[in-house]
DNA sequence: CAACCCTGTTGACATACGTCAAAGACGTCG
DNA sequence: CGACGTCTTTGACGTATGTCAACAGGGTTG
């Protein structure tokens, strides 16, 4: 059975020796495995790039750039969210507002990355 | 239904804009998705972390090193081998050898990193 | 050749995932 | 207040995924 992915902390971003370094244990690959999982997904890594492009947008803007319901849109942002990837929404007047963080994408490409470090 | 995500030809590196640079299409998007989709396991990312360690492993060490049938471990290894994130079994004696693809990894990097670039 | 290892593939099973429609929760504007 | 607009949650659906047991190939070694 797949395994059900345990639920952990990423509040803060991926904090662990980098992929390439040296033999990573089970709970510093799961670190790394749920943010990625998170962003495995072409829907998401669109609205990844719409939110690190424009900064802040709200779920009515992505819905027709993605072509999907707002309501998927909405499930799709809760999992970047979950995963720590983008900011909690934020609402002003009639729409939600949500921003990219940079710092946890960036965060997680350098534990990724074979060659930088 | 989650789309039955295309099979797409990740024979060469990644190669397309940064996230971070502009909104992506939906076939550069499906392009990074399949090659983290590929790593978003927590066993994988540990064979991927080995092989990047190693070298150059066979699936008799990698089985124990993950704590997983070798059946299983070839399975995942299949999956970041159609992903273009090693390289192909190499039979030598009895034994079948991988090894990460460096280069892959690097462009995968290189396209979600928002800093560098 | 025969018995034996190291692998990869197939089948089966339980679970997770992506999607939408429908309904609920807020906030706005008449 | 009441009708509307924007999001999120819930429920339901089909599909994909991770795991193993069992089998099939190919080298090795007797």
């Amino acid at each position: 059975m797949p395994k059900a992915l345990p639920v952990i902390d990423t509040s803060t971003p991926v904090r662990c020796a980098p992929v390439a370094a040296a033999p990573m244990d089970a709970d510093a690959a799961l670190e790394v495995a749920v943010r990625l999982k998170a962003l495995a997904d072409p829907v998401r890594v669109r609205l990844m790039s719409l939110l690190l492009a424009a900064d802040e947008v709200c779920t009515c803007d992505l819905a027709p750039a993605v072509g999907l319901t707002e309501a998927t849109v909405s499930h799709h942002l809760s999992v970047l969210r979950r995963a720590g990837l983008i900011s909690d929404g934020e609402r002003r007047g009639m729409n939600v507002w949500y921003r990219a963080r940079r710092d946890s994408l960036g965060a997680l490409c350098r534990v990724l990355d074979p060659d930088c470090c």
